[in-house]
DNA sequence: CATAACAATCGTAATATTGCAATGTAGCGC
DNA sequence: GCGCTACATTGCAATATTACGATTGTTATG
């Protein structure tokens, strides 16, 4: 019915969706972008670069925010976004984990 | 309006995520968690195991399916379901790649 | 203090996702 | 063939997401 019934599962497969989650839209993943190779960035230089309307923009702020990948200061009367880098290697770790978890040794049923 | 602009990003953007949203929901981290511990599994007994009606679980396989992330071979009048290790490395790879794009040498504006 | 600049929040429309009952389809045993 | 089992597909209701105009803080700056 559009809820996930999230109590059928692990915490860890709770997570690792959620973290999916924040990932999972093309202009979060071209913020980020832009945050690792220009190190920061305050919103309107971010609304400018990706396209979207400025409230847009502070949507997926907020949720990269929520997610815990970025982190925002406000500098004056604008607000500096950047990763979060403990978060970031810890999310890193997480989804790593997932691949790695599995052996290519293992043969398939065809 | 509910309609991501995927226009306005990069292919790898998009790419990305939509890799993401196939792993943004927990049934589908259970069903690749199963599957990666037994190696091999049939529909019915994935029913079993996550607890979803069905045709629940024959949409979330369906999506995975779609992402290239597994693939099923009939077998008699079941179906059997595993991960694909071409494509699993190279969503690691994908994915991988993002987080180590990031240098965390770098300062924030904190 | 008025005003401009910037960004968050609110409200709303359009679309997507999730979940399941009902139904459809295909193979197997008889 | 007929019934049975296993799975996919369809159709629908409930909820979530995406996008943006309008509005509301918040912080300089004149």
């Amino acid at each position: 019915m559009g809820v996930s019934k999230t109590e059928l599962f692990t915490e860890q497969q709770n997570e690792i969706a959620v973290l999916a989650k924040a990932l999972a839209h093309p202009a979060r993943i071209a913020i980020l972008q832009h945050l690792i190779s220009a190190r920061q960035c305050i919103t309107g230089n971010l609304v400018d670069v990706i396209g979207l309307a400025q409230p847009t923009i502070s949507q997926h702020l907020k949720e990269l925010k929520a997610s815990g990948l970025i982190k925002g200061s406000v500098e004056g009367n604008s607000v500096c976004y950047c990763i979060d880098p403990q978060r970031w290697e810890a999310v890193q770790n997480i989804l790593g984990q997932l691949f790695s978890d599995y052996n290519s040794e293992h043969s398939c049923c065809s």
